[in-house]
DNA sequence: TTGCTACATAGGAATCATTCCTAAACAGGA
DNA sequence: TCCTGTTTAGGAATGATTCCTATGTAGCAA
């Protein structure tokens, strides 16, 4: 997501945070890097398996959850479909299109510094706050318009 | 969550939405309108329950899509555990307890009127957003600073 | 280099929220 | 009051994620 990792830094990078560097771990962690579509586990999972073709889906799991607790990787959350991952980990925003789930960052720096709101007990202590921007990516959009009459509600089409 | 609604109210929101009228719906909706703690499903359906014993699940989860789709409730993500839903219709967002899992609601106006985001494609359309601030609330706090080399991660407790 | 040990991996089974299916009940209009 | 389409309830199905466990292996120390 972020610049280009190579090898050597990814595992310099696990090295740092004390995790053991796997080639399975490794590579689930620099596809990830270097996605900018917040994959699933499962799409990090079809991405990485022709290189290891025994790698299991439980792997994934079990490394994104590591990878989590060591703050290298963020979960992302849209809608209670499939959790996905990102990478990123510079403080930014996130775009996501109602019709293909599809999910863009935002960098914009002004919205890093919203004020603190109003109206909450004195004693919550805010960490950090994310903005999530909804609408339709210009691709939904010209498929919506043209479907002059369907009443359905949803077409997930995942990325 | 917003104002006290009678039940004769309610029958009349239904009315207006052309949702049939129901003991179960309405005693659904109603405890949605009356709760500010973003109940999922299940928790309502416990709310619900002594009043109809044979009330199933089932009926609560058709129930809160109906209503979704008639725009009367809206679905609040927090991670990726169950599904929360809100029945304020006000544009608002959310405090989020990382410790509980609460959620608060945050009518600061002022985060209502943020600037369209730089640096997405132009025929990207945003209908919404909604501003997540995360953090901890007192209890939460005290909580944590009393448990001095407890090095867990996760401790649910919905609500 | 060799061994040890704790952490990783893979596979299968389990969990659990949510959805699907279906027959019976019922709200609301004719 | 009757009819029809919606709603309900129950059970089964789905599917993402987690749990369990035996085997494998990275990284350290001798």
């Amino acid at each position: 997501m972020t610049m280009n990792l190579s090898l050597t830094d990814i595992q310099q990078t696990f090295r740092d945070c004390g995790l053991k560097s796997t080639p399975q771990r490794t590579a689930i962690y620099q596809a990830l890097v270097h996605s900018t579509a917040h994959p699933t586990a499962e799409n990090l999972f079809t991405q990485v398996s022709p290189a290891y073709p025994m790698l299991s889906l439980n792997t994934v799991y079990y490394t994104l959850g590591v990878l989590r607790k060591a703050g290298l990787v963020q979960e992302v959350n849209v809608g209670h479909d499939r959790a996905r991952f990102d990478a990123n980990l510079s403080p930014h925003h996130h775009v996501i299109c109602l019709g293909c789930h599809a999910i863009l960052d935002v960098m914009d720096p002004r919205l890093n510094r919203l004020s603190s709101p109003l109206g909450i007990p004195k004693d919550f202590e805010i960490t950090s706050h994310q903005v999530a921007f909804r609408g339709y990516c210009g691709t939904c959009r010209r498929s919506r318009s043209s479907m002059t009459t369907s009443p359905s509600g949803k077409r997930p089409a995942i990325q």
